[in-house]
DNA sequence: TGATATTGCTCAGTATGCTGACTATCAGTA
DNA sequence: TACTGATAGTCAGCATACTGAGCAATATCA
């Protein structure tokens, strides 16, 4: 009988658990209230204005239908803009306000604070070998999830 | 400005993505409809019979509240029952039934089948050091999520 | 051009996960 | 024994994630 603890797929789970709950916690302290998602969405949002949802979604690996209610909560919290695109009217051209700019800068420290302390039980060394190794078992599995990775296209 | 590459929330976010999508497809492929997480909950009560939920809860790190709702689902499935307890009647005694034994005997190569895919872009070694490293982490965090890993106690 | 396929987005429904509150029960103690 | 605190479970509410369906608009190609 095999062990949750042989199970990559529980120890997935169990680490992903444990890093919510500190970017949450961090967050929090800081005074803020954004959840992880929200957070990288709105990043990519600043780095990529005027963007569209799809494309959004596809840096992130976000489902599609998922990207919508992130994007609700970070309008009616005043950190984003949703308006229609000119050039095709199905989509929508997404913008970062100034509040939502000043909210990410003022963030910042809480956040790298929450991956140093995900990983505070690994050296320095080990933190970068987990990295390298969860980077390349994504890369191999990218095409698995109905969410995969998809760089911006020109 | 940091990559999401860079930041372990984010690739553990991907990781366990990825995980639970393999999961269910290779479930699905089997003939079955069960979700990672109904599947640790079946399978630790087959290993602990007559356990409370909140005992169940601590042995895969889930949150109690959760646990009522995954709990529903098995035993409406007819893998799982849900008695009073004798000894507190405030508990709840969980035990699997055959239906559940059978499941779970079935299911167990996709289950295996799963870990081995998603891991498929890491050779053994590094696969075996992936684990190690996020073990190694989990331990260090486990008191920062709501649900922590607890021991049976005797 | 007109039919067809594709794409961007949304919605309904389901399943985790969490916060916080509540009930019922149990345990310890004054 | 009565009081107090802790514990087992549930519930309401919110935020991811996904499946599958549908609508509107665009792209493609016969």
């Amino acid at each position: 009988m095999k062990d949750n603890n042989d199970m990559p797929g529980h120890l997935a789970r169990r680490f992903q658990q444990i890093a919510v709950a500190v970017f949450l916690a961090e967050v929090e302290d800081a005074g803020f209230d954004l959840t992880p998602v929200q957070y990288a969405a709105l990043a990519t949002i600043k780095a990529n204005p005027g963007l569209d949802q799809v494309t959004l979604a596809g840096l992130i690996a976000y489902d599609r239908t998922t990207i919508t209610g992130v994007i609700d909560r970070l309008v009616q919290k005043g950190l984003a803009e949703r308006r229609a695109s000119s050039r095709d009217r199905r989509a929508r051209e997404l913008e970062i306000t100034d509040e939502g700019r000043r909210t990410l800068r003022k963030i910042t420290p809480a956040v790298e604070s929450a991956q140093r302390i995900m990983l505070r039980g690994l050296s320095a060394k080990e933190s970068e070998e987990l990295m390298r190794l969860l980077r390349k078992a994504i890369a191999a599995g990218n095409d698995l999830s109905r969410a995969p990775l998809r760089d911006m296209q020109a």
